[in-house]
RNA sequence: GCACCCUUAGCGCAGUGGUAGCGCGUCACAUUGACAUUGUGAAGGUCGCAGGUUCAAUCCCUGCAGGGUGCACCA
């Protein structure tokens, strides 16, 4: 029962409706009334609404971009529920492999064991305990805030059907010949052990030193002495095969076809030209260390330069690098390679320099490019599709610069590197022979040329299940890859994998795909919204998976800085939520959410919001103070008998009020529908407590008509429904006490029939 | 390097080719009246800087400065 002779306490009521919610059931789209009018399957079906939650990782708990985005879609979803539609919106979580496996690494370390020291199956079982215990935590953390997700439907990326359509696409693709294993450089985290692709990376901004070193030409008279490169790892060049060139570079013409001595080594490597080499940069002359750098390998390919392997998996030297160097952190050769160089005077200056050092998005490692056998999935095809979806407005962004970062990724995208060497996440379906290669694991190469290689060359078949017989030798068990798929890979095929896909007939798919929004923050755009558009165009033929995207706002500090639990600036929207109460907090973060790329998260707002919904709480006790039995839920109708009032109305004060309530309803509408949160939320604010109670309330006290009474109860009602999708708690507990026969839950109360 | 965004009151942000607004904060007054999580009122802005277009620019254009973001093969 509220309790209208205090003021409003969010902590008192949130739990009580959240519960109510959860017994009406209506978070279902099976149990809404809608669903009901439309009970056979055969006829009409009830239109319907659905958004996926972008699924948290499992390691996550709740931060302000979670609680904005939340937000964001428990406001469409609550808005479209009240219209009428069969509102889905499907929670989950993903398993976040290298993320989640890092942690329970770390857990396990503090005791002094490793992942090897229990082994593969044992960790796992170890991951999936943890798992079960800590992962759900950021979905009851979303409760808090009041997400109407059908929670009966949870899916986790690692349940047993999701992983049926993992292996299915892997299949899919692999027939298609779009999955094939290459060797190549790829990105390698040496704390991890693992490749990432390239959208793994985080660029940091660091102090260096660039080193000028002098390579000596192969003795010519009539040429210079040495050409000079610069590098910012002098350490690689025991890995050198040549020096390249810009080809209009007219310092090196000459040069080009020559000679040079690699110091120290003295092995004799060719200068080339390359298009890839900038004239501007260091001295326009780059060393090329081809197993050590995917620009430097993608070079070496064009030119069918030899490899060398000088630095391991580990991060240390290998005895390829020279007896000197053996077993060295790069860090020690680095130091010992320029003792050597300057002992023989061959460095020409060392500059100061800041660089972006590439580092692993999970751990933060340093990422040491490293030759590696992996799977890879190509790009050209899909991408151009995406393209194509994206340009034809099939998929249409929240705003046009969203779009081009989108068609930017696109159009200079490399094969997508899939294969992962960690434990945790979904194995690939591939068998090995175990007498041919036995080989289950993308290998670290050494070898000195690459090649993309067959799979039956590999002696190896792609099956989900093991295969019975081994086609390569007579009877051997064959074994299945070591290698983990991307997380993103499971990601990307969310939106119609938690509908039951690979099979095409369930009733969830039929009825609840394509979805019609993703909202979802900027930084994955390019590792996972356009990843789930060219998973939809092959596998749901061609539908796309969402017809709109939002990417809402970055929440900043109010330093400009992100917000970061390291920095020091992240703020726990659960703390928020304990202190303004959910209403409040989604009402400060909808506030100030007007349509740029970042917002300055100002607590402020929240306040507003609290004290707004005293305001609410409080104009509701005078309206139903003052209506008493009169309180009129529907607005009587012109010329209707009953109600001789409504023509009093007419020129009635109360008449500009409600000109104004249906302006502020139609304005609302518009905003919601076209995604401007912020703009509703301001035009609602205003017209509750300027022209509602600062005006018309204050006006109404010293009147006692029954026009009055009506104006306050139709308003009253309305600005409920108007604000639930906003602050849906405190508007379902004052709801409740509305003296209105036959009512429902405001939840699904008919969001414009009045 | 390329592209994009932002710069308006102490703070966070709206907004418009012609008297500049909101929330928080500040100040004054009011107060057992739905609400002090209140009401009424006030102070506070040459709308980043410099040019240009225009009868008129905070708004359109150009340049500059500061802040931010995305992308890229910065060796």
């Amino acid at each position: 029962m509220a309790d209208f002779t205090k003021p409003y306490d969010p902590q008192k009521v949130e739990n009580e409706i959240y519960k109510k919610w959860l017994e009406s059931g209506y978070f279902n789209p099976d149990n809404l009334p809608v669903a009901k009018s439309y009970p056979s399957a055969g006829g009409l079906k009830a239109k319907s609404y659905v958004i996926m939650l972008p699924p948290p990782n499992v390691t996550g708990s709740l931060h302000m971009g979670h609680a904005l985005n939340a937000t964001i879609q428990d406001i469409l979803i609550r808005k479209k529920r009240m219209e009428g539609y069969k509102t889905l919106w499907l929670p989950g979580t993903d398993h976040a492999g290298i993320a989640t496996q890092n942690v329970v690494e770390k857990k396990f370390k503090k005791e002094g064991i490793s992942r090897h020291d229990l082994g593969r199956e044992k960790f796992l079982e170890k991951v999936w305990e943890w798992k079960e215990e800590y992962g759900n935590k950021i979905l009851d953390q979303l409760k808090r805030i009041g997400a109407s997700c059908d929670w009966s439907r949870t899916r986790f990326t690692m349940d047993d059907n999701y992983r049926k359509a993992v292996e299915e696409a892997f299949l899919h693709y692999y027939k298609k010949g779009l999955i094939y294993q290459g060797e190549r450089v790829i990105n390698w985290c040496k704390r991890c052990q693992t490749s990432l692709s390239d959208l793994e990376l985080e660029h940091e901004e660091e102090k260096g030193k660039l080193y000028f070193i002098k390579y000596p030409i192969v003795k010519n008279s009539k040429l210079q002495d040495y050409i000079i490169v610069a590098t910012t790892r002098p350490e690689t060049m025991l890995g050198d095969t040549a020096v390249a060139v810009n080809p209009n570079d007219e310092r090196y013409k000459d040069l080009v076809g020559k000679k040079l001595i690699l110091p120290i080594v003295n092995r004799e490597i060719p200068i080339i030209s390359d298009d890839a080499i900038e004239k501007e940069f260091g001295t326009g002359a780059v060393k090329v260390t081809p197993n050590h750098s995917i620009i430097d390998s993608e070079i070496a390919d064009r030119h069918n330069l030899p490899r060398v392997t000088i630095i391991n998996a580990y991060g240390k030297m290998t005895d390829d690098a020279g007896k000197y160097f053996a077993g060295l952190s790069t860090q020690d050769a680095r130091e010992k390679v320029v003792t050597e160089l300057e002992k023989q005077n061959l460095i020409e200056k060392i500059e100061e320099r800041a660089h972006r050092v590439a580092k692993c998005y999970r751990c933060a490692s340093v990422i040491e490019p490293q030759p590696s056998k992996q799977w890879f999935l190509k790009m050209n095809e899909l991408a151009e599709k995406t393209k194509k979806a994206i340009e034809d407005g099939n998929v249409r962004f929240n705003n046009e610069r969203w779009k081009k970062i989108s068609l930017d990724w696109l159009s200079s995208i490399r094969d997508w590197c899939i294969s992962r060497q960690i434990w945790w996440g979904h194995r690939l379906p591939v068998w090995f022979c175990q007498n041919q290669t036995g080989i289950s694991n993308s290998q670290f190469l050494i070898s000195k040329q690459f090649k993309n290689k067959n799979l039956s060359d590999e002696h190896s078949v792609v099956s989900i299940k093991q295969p019975k017989e081994c086609p390569f030798c007579d009877g051997c068990q064959m074994k299945q890859s070591e290698d983990v798929l991307d997380t993103w890979f499971s990601s990307a095929l969310w939106p119609f994998a938690t509908l039951g896909w690979p099979d095409k007939e369930t009733k969830d798919l039929k009825e609840f795909y394509p979805t019609q929004v993703l909202s979802t923050a900027r930084d994955i755009i390019n590792l996972w919204v356009l990843r789930m558009i060219f998973s939809s165009i092959e596998f749901m033929d061609g539908q796309m998976p969402f017809a709109k995207v939002i990417i809402h706002p970055t929440v900043l500090a109010k330093s400009g800085q992100r917000m970061s639990k390291s920095l020091g600036t992240g703020v726990d929207p659960l703390d928020l939520i304990e202190k303004y109460g959910a209403d409040a907090t989604r009402f400060g973060l909808i506030y100030q959410m007007m349509g740029n790329q970042d917002m300055k998260f100002e607590e402020s707002h929240l306040l507003a919001g609290k004290k707004f919904a005293n305001k609410l709480w409080n104009i509701s006790r005078f309206v139903l103070q003052k209506t008493g039995d009169n309180f009129y839920y529907e607005l009587p109708k012109e010329n209707d008998p009953k109600s001789g009032n409504y023509d009093a109305l007419d020129g009635h004060e109360g008449d500009s009020l409600l000109k104004k309530l249906s302006m502020t309803i139609e304005y609302a509408n518009k905003d919601i529908d076209n995604f401007d949160f912020g703009q509703a939320l301001h035009t609602i604010y205003d017209f509750v407590w300027h022209d509602f109670a600062d005006k018309y309330i204050e006006e109404s006290k010293s009147k006692d008509t029954n026009d009055v009474k009506i104006v306050l109860s139709h308003t009253l009602i309305n600005i409920l429904k108007l604000l639930h999708p906003f602050m849906p708690f405190i508007t379902e507990e004052i709801w409740s006490e509305l003296p209105i026969k036959d009512k429902k839950l405001l939840i699904v109360s008919n969001w414009s029939n009045n």
